[in-house]
RNA sequence: CGGGGUGUGGCGCAGCCCGGUUAGCGCACCUGCCUUGGGAGCAGGGGGUCGGAAGUUCAAAUCUUCUCGCCCCGACCA
């Protein structure tokens, strides 16, 4: 069969990758920008892929030891105020309220009326009302440690926004856990960062980069703060979890306390860690090609669509019957502990255009059925895996036998393409002008896809940082775990080093 | 917050400079026929107080003033 002509987006990667984005957003109906300045609706199909992920993740949490609560949307402004460095990061995105009522006024308009004495902070993140919380909670070391996690929304009042990656509002989750020595908090930071691994690399099929951030990075009130980076097919960099080891400085502002066994009194330790709806980001550009989206098995919304055909009704009984034998056989199987979800379109819209409907959603398996194949036993399956999207005529049983092996092939193949990729695009600079020229565009005005990975040396002063961001727009993404120590000089300014780092363009 | 652009059925646009029939086109939508294994075709149909307010005029989508929203570029960011 020959290979499509036109491709089903509009733009391709190559041509305009933001645009090509945005284009597989709207294509799939993940989402859309709302009314509201900045903030998405995401729509069903986008709604179920979170779903997953959030299952995948929740399940990892509790396995880990941890159990869900939640905490206030609302935030004192006195809380935030109690880690100076945390209101520094904060400040200037933060949505406040500051009334609590609404009156109609002489021209029938509704306007804001009963004035809160103290205002309060719309949660950019949960630090210190959880602290307000654990500081009550926490008395003895008998207490801890405390290990919860919460399912939230978060506002950040962003200045420029992109559906999924970076929203006025977005879902995430943040875990916050409170120890009683130093050494046990940083295990924890490490811990929830490798579980964030496994994930984003087994469940989302994306590789990924564990590190440290550099403190330019870090986040506002951390004493460190640990990264997992994930490069998309643009070559471009996203942060795609982040977990913190806070010291004792969240403890000391929120007034952690508790005894110890020798009966002194000691400020405890803790952590947070976070992923949100950004990792959807993550999906949609690591794996999506010129046909839409493209989607690991494990979070697709379905596994499976069938597409029946016919031609009259004599035939549609005869092929929805078939149909329905392969929906019994299907549920009977699991795929990771999951039930098999099986779509039948019956819509009566032209075949080509559902064809494509489904091609661009990413569902993995596409399945053809009509009275040929009722006749000879057999089913038509295209794998959105395959570029060329060949259809194959396979009998009934096979399909159904292989069906968990198709699917856990389909999800490693994934795996392993986005692992190439990256492999392929991570190089070993010493050299600045070599540095510079793979960082600088041919086209300035409307850059086509360049960069890498970067793994050059750097000296750790955030002056050489600074210059090369102000330069390239180029920043360290993070100080891999796998890096060894090796003496080199700083990219920048040739400075002594010993360890490499990641540098590439960020989203 | 600085610089640029733009608002006309659900979406994308034309019309505006030079006021004048019933404001048009493509896609989408609805109905019928026909089709259905790679994005159909034909016929018919519904939907707009032209972002808002004021003004000029016999007459405003079109001219004037004010106002609001949105988009792009810069400083910030998971």
């Amino acid at each position: 069969m020959a290979e499509y002509k036109k491709t089903a987006m509009p733009v391709t990667r190559e041509d305009d990758y933001p645009q090509w984005y945005l284009e597989v957003i709207k294509a799939a109906e993940l989402a859309e920008n709302s009314d509201v300045r900045g903030c998405m609706v995401i729509k069903p199909w986008g709604y179920t892929i979170w779903e997953n992920m959030q299952r995948e993740l929740d399940q990892s949490f509790k396995d880990t030891g941890h159990t869900n609560a939640y905490f206030p949307l609302f935030i004192p402004l006195e809380y935030l105020q109690q880690e100076a460095d945390h209101v520094e990061g904060f400040a200037k995105e933060c949505a406040v309220v500051t009334h609590h009522r609404l009156s109609l006024n002489g021209d029938g308009k509704l306007v804001p009326d009963g004035k809160l004495e103290e205002p309060l902070v719309i949660r950019p993140t949960s630090e210190t009302i959880i602290g307000a919380s654990y500081a009550k909670w926490v008395n003895s070391y008998r207490d801890l440690p405390i290990l919860i996690n919460q399912w939230a929304n978060v506002v950040r009042w962003e200045m420029r926004t992109r559906l999924f990656l970076r929203t006025t509002e977005f879902l995430w989750q943040e875990g916050h856990t409170v120890h009683a020595t130093k050494a046990e908090a940083t295990e924890e930071t490490h811990k929830m960062l490798y579980v964030y691994k496994e994930f984003a690399e087994n469940v989302l099929a994306i590789p990924v980069i564990q590190g440290e951030k550099t403190e330019s990075e870090r986040f506002p009130g951390a004493v460190s703060t640990y990264s997992i980076e994930a490069m998309m097919q643009d070559k471009k960099a996203l942060q795609s979890g982040t977990s913190h080891f806070l010291g004792q400085n969240f403890a000391k502002a929120s007034k952690i306390k508790f005894q110890s066994k020798e009966g002194k009194e000691e400020f405890a330790w803790t952590t947070s860690w976070g992923v949100s709806t950004r990792l959807i980001g993550a999906l949609i550009m690591a794996h999506s090609d010129d046909n839409g989206l493209v989607l690991p098995p494990r979070v697709a919304p379905a596994h499976i669509v069938i597409l029946p055909i016919y031609k009259d009704d004599s035939e549609r009984e005869t092929v929805m019957n078939y149909i329905e034998d392969i929906k019994l056989e299907v549920a009977k199987q699991r795929f990771f502990e999951r039930k098999i979800v099986l779509h039948v379109d019956d819509r009566d819209i032209r075949g080509g255009e559902k064809n494509w409907y489904w091609i661009k959603k990413g569902v993995p398996l596409k399945i053809e059925i009509g009275p040929r194949d009722v006749e000879k036993n057999t089913i038509s399956v295209v794998k959105r895996t395959d570029p060329g999207l060949k259809k194959n005529f396979i009998l009934k049983e096979e399909f159904i036998n292989c069906l968990v092996e198709t699917l856990t092939n389909m999800q490693n193949e994934m795996y392993e393409k986005a692992n190439s990729f990256l492999k392929e695009n991570t190089y070993e600079i010493n050299d600045y002008a070599e540095f510079k020229k793979i960082f600088t565009p041919k086209n300035e005005e409307k850059p086509e896809i360049h960069g890498c990975f970067a793994r050059s040396h750097w000296c750790g002063s955030s002056k050489c940082e600074d210059a090369i961001k102000e330069e390239l727009k180029v920043t360290v993404r993070n100080i891999p775990f796998t890096e060894k120590q090796c003496e080199g000089n700083c990219i920048y300014c040739g400075g002594k080093s010993s360890k490499r780092v990641i540098f590439a363009k960020s989203y």
